[in-house]
RNA sequence: GGGGCUAUAGCUCAGUUGGUUAGAGCGCUUCGCUCACAUCGAAGAGGUCCUGUGUUCGAGCCACAGUAGUCCCACCA
């Protein structure tokens, strides 16, 4: 009876469930702030409360869940802070869309009871995305998860509102700003999305009042006509000059405009004169500045226009369009009209074309916020991963704009702002009022909008923490290690992050900025909803399991790179969990009589064995100098490497022979390398396959709670072979060179077979001859004859030349003499050539000259061992001849 | 108009500061259900490293130019 309950067969589904169950109620995830230990933090990326999550998320988490349980393991004082996104325009929309299947309208509602609409949303969908962060295996700290409208972050909100105000930084102005006529509200620069559609470039006559001319301009947006208060041209175009301060008559509005001089026009592009609408373009609202114009709305905020523009008061702007063009074309103003390729602008949200618009938004002053944020980085106190990132950073903060953060919207964090009906004073207040502190009257209001969901979401470092409490999880863990997100949110967030840290704590949010790309379908298509292409990270981690998603997001690809998702890589990566649990099964199997207490003398080590350990320390090395440096999928590869190819193929197979052999001493010590190197090699997989390695681990001998707070792999240094670990090599290559042989001869796989090996290398030799078990298990050997390198050789059979070996398969019947030399011949052929490019290189005398004498050493070592070789296919193919 | 990224096997991608006989997974061919695993094992085929020029003793890797694809930013009516 083994004392060690056996493992089934890989049912990923089943395993999972339960040791995310256990991690969580056994506290595995939460640490308290340890005094003496290394801190290492990471706060979340707050998914969006709008619906569920997506593969992008789940690439994300597991970024972050492979370095959270990395530096858990390596002992460090961990915090993972999870929490989740208001997302005010996002929710909003989601909501609006629900209750219209009801038939309502949020104005139907009113703000409160929509309010509550939107607070059961969040419920609901705020839990099912924890269930889905736990799918994954995310190692987060739930007990110290958030949201962003939690009171510790509305309070920081605020805190931060109120002190920009009072510092000058924020303002409230009348300005021109992105408006998206379906959402009804103000938008960033950057919620803009700019597409290049074909549109047209209408050519209008404007009469010169008095005079029989006309001056000619060009739009791509005649509905704005009713809105212009001017006709620019550029001061230095000679074609122009008697035309500045005349009037034109406005057409359609009958409206006397001036016509001025301004340098912003281009006189090469279109007539070269340009109408002027300041309320509804950025560009002309500047000029409108320059030159105080008037400034005339002619939209409703729904997109409609208004009064002010006359006769098509009430039309939509499309409608207003080609109405105007064709009462212009029937004035017989309209001259002409191109086809012509330009951006429009698209609410990110809805993908509403966007409308500039002039209305009275709070802003953030963002020239003296980006200066030490952009500092921070160039002096490399954070460091972008990969590091061409820290330029698209810098370079956007170099060219920022003031921040629009009022939303009209009524989910989010309300602003802050009291106005006195009264005594029409503004009030800027920490705490609500219900009475003007200037004149005591108690008619005040609130303003009635919202902060932009990204300005709750800048302060996530602190905020989350207790800011501007100087609690002890700020003492602990702030600056946070480590970000890790997706490059499309740079600006929308990191940057942003990045300067209201830099202005309220005085320090970077985080040391280090790890960039992913997104996740992409197997076309290379981004995955979207509208495209249908949408992979849910649950449904494969259904048939997968979790093990096999994470391991194939985090492999094939490079930091900052997009990857494609393939339905045959999660299967491999499926298959590559089940040859792990497998290797598990077999050794676990062999544990009936495993002695916990003993421990093998160095010596006692065999071949394989040593060759394992010195596979396994070189392994643990480089996996941990991999994570270090953020090349999770280098790190994730090498253990899939020694794990497949080292441990199951190779190790396992020679154990079988010491397993079941005679003498008990090779039992004892195999399976304590089996074990020791099971179990390290789990740890080493553990963040990047957390659950079928704690399920396995709990499984073998093992002291300690779970794998998950197991000390993480160092390499020992007194279990070091490097020269055993070469003789190993050299016996697997002729091992393979027989399997090759034996291929070629068409000899079936279960039969034995008879070899002889000439060897003059001492110590291969020793090693060849101790070890003839791995000829018999791993190649079907029968006999195994050693010669000496000037011994005669065998007449009936094919050969093979390894480094230091040269390998004979006796066959039983005749060879096939030409068969038997083309082979030759091919191996010849290719050994001339790298003789040929080596002993060039050796003689070219800038190359002896200047390469480091390593290099030298290497080629001249190569170079023996091929003429080696050489000369023993020469030597073969003479014998052959003779036959 | 600026800027980034990508180009390596049929497909998807690695290639660690310039020195390998250029690798992996999948796919493909041949063989094998051998007592951990057919979600497997063994053997094998398959590459002008986008093109050109240059730097260097030496280039898949560095520089310049070009081609193709892709993304971001930008107020040209």
């Amino acid at each position: 009876m083994n004392k060690y309950e056996n493992l089934g067969s890989y049912d990923p589904s089943q395993i999972e469930e339960k040791w995310y169950d256990f991690w969580e109620t056994h506290g595995v995830f939460h640490d308290e702030p340890k005094e003496g230990a290394e801190p290492f933090s990471i706060v979340l990326p707050p998914p969006n409360v709008t619906g569920q999550l997506h593969m992008g998320h789940a690439l994300d988490g597991t970024l972050q869940d492979i370095l959270i349980r990395y530096k858990r393991m390596q002992g460090y004082n961990v915090l993972w802070l999870p929490g989740k996104d208001h997302a005010g325009i996002a929710t909003q929309v989601k909501v609006e869309k629900q209750i219209a299947e009801e038939g309502l309208t949020k104005y139907d509602l009113g703000r409160e009871k929509f309010l509550e609409r939107v607070w059961q949303w969040k419920e609901k969908y705020g839990n099912t995305i924890g269930r889905q962060i736990r799918k994954l295996g995310s190692s987060c700290d739930w007990t110290r998860e958030r949201f962003t409208m939690d009171p510790v972050c509305a309070r920081a909100v605020r805190e931060v509102f109120c002190s920009l105000y009072e510092k000058g930084l924020i303002y409230q102005g009348n300005r021109i700003t992105n408006w998206c006529p379906r959402c009804q509200t103000a938008l960033s620069d950057i919620e803009v999305e700019h597409e290049d559609e074909i549109g047209h470039l209408y050519y209008v006559n404007y009469p010169i009042v008095g005079e029989d001319g006309y001056v000619q301009i060009a739009t791509t947006r005649p509905e704005t006509i009713p809105g212009d208060t001017a006709v620019a041209v550029n001061p230095e175009d000679e074609r122009f000059q008697s035309l500045i301060g005349k009037k034109l008559l406005l057409p359609i509005m009958n409206r006397e405009i001036p016509v001025i001089a301004d340098e912003y026009v281009d006189p090469k592009y279109g007539t070269g004169c340009v109408k002027i609408t300041p309320a509804h373009d950025p560009n002309d609202f500047a000029v409108g500045e320059r030159h105080d114009l008037e400034s005339i709305m002619i939209m409703n905020l729904d997109g409609t226009l208004n009064e002010n523009a006359g006769k098509y008061n009430g039309m939509t702007r499309e409608d207003a369009r080609k109405q105007i063009i064709a009462d212009l074309d029937e004035m017989g103003l309209l001259v002409k009209i191109e086809e012509t390729k330009h951006a429009v602008g698209h609410c990110s949200r809805c993908h509403t074309t966007v409308e500039p618009m002039t209305t009275k938004q709070w802003f953030v002053k963002m020239k003296p916020l980006a200066g030490p944020a952009m500092q921070a980085v160039k002096e490399g106190k954070t460091k972008f991963v990969p590091d061409r990132f820290a330029n698209t950073y810098i370079q956007w903060l170099e060219n920022i704009h003031d921040w629009c953060i009022s939303r009209q919207l009524w989910w989010g964090h309300r602003i802050p702002v009291w106005y006195c009906d009264d005594c029409g004073k503004t009030i800027v207040s920490r705490t609500d009022i219900d009475a003007c502190p200037h004149c005591g009257s108690h008619h005040i209001h609130q303003d009635p909008d919202v902060l932009d969901t990204w300005f709750s979401s800048a302060l996530w470092p602190f905020s989350t923490m207790g800011w501007p409490d100087q609690t002890d999880l700020l003492k602990k863990w702030y600056p946070t290690s480590v970000l890790v997100t997706g490059y499309d949110i740079i600006f929308f967030w990191v940057a942003r992050m990045m300067f209201m840290a830099m202005e309220f704590m005085h320090e970077i949010p985080f040391r280090y900025v790890f960039i992913h790309g997104l996740v992409r379908d197997s076309q290379g298509r981004k995955m979207s909803k509208s495209l249908g292409n949408g992979i849910d990270p649950l449904e494969v981690i259904k048939q997968y399991g979790a093990d096999a998603l994470r391991f194939t997001l985090v492999t094939g690809n490079t930091p900052g790179n997009d990857m494609r998702f393939y339905y045959e890589r999660v299967e491999g990566n499926r298959n590559f969990a089940n040859k792990i649990w497998n290797a598990a099964k077999f050794t676990i199997m062999n544990l009936d009589d495993y002695d916990e207490s003993f421990v093998p003398a160095k010596e006692q080590y065999t071949l394989a064995d040593r060759w394992i350990l010195e596979r396994l320390a070189q392994t643990e090395e480089y996996v941990s100098q991999n994570l270090d440096k953020f090349e999770l999928g280098e790190a994730a590869d090498s253990i899939y490497n020694f794990a497949w190819n080292c441990f199951c193929d190779w190790y396992i197979e020679t154990a079988k022979a010491r397993l079941y052999g005679e003498h008990n001493d090779d039992r004892r010590v195999t399976q304590y390398v089996l074990v020791y190197t099971l179990t390290r090699m789990l740890a080493l997989l553990h963040p990047f396959m957390p659950f079928i390695t704690e399920h396995i681990w709990q499984h073998l001998p093992h002291t300690g709670e779970c794998l998950a707070r197991a000390p993480w792999p160092k390499a020992d240094p007194e279990l070091r072979f490097p020269e055993e670990e070469e003789q190993m090599e050299r016996i697997m290559d002729a091992v393979k060179a027989i399997r090759n042989m034996r291929a070629e001869a068409h000899v079936q796989p279960n039969k034995a077979c008879a070899v002889q090996i000439a060897v003059d290398r001492e110590d291969l030799r020793q090693a060849v001859d101790a070890h003839r078990a791995y000829f018999e298990k791993l190649a079907h050997v029968e006999t195994l004859t050693l010669l000496s390198k000037d011994a005669p050789k065998p007449d009936n059979a094919l050969a093979t030349v390894v480094t230091g070996m040269e390998v004979y398969l006796e066959l039983r019947g005749l060879i096939d003499a030409d068969k038997e030399k083309a082979r030759i011949m091919k191996d010849k052929a290719a050994a001339e050539k790298e003789i040929e490019r080596t002993e060039k290189k050796l003689a070219n005398e800038g190359f002896l000259a200047k390469a480091p004498q390593a290099v030298v050493d290497k080629e001249k070592a190569k170079l023996a061992t091929l003429k080696e070789k050489l000369a023993s296919l020469d030597e073969r193919l003479a014998f052959l001849a003779k036959l």
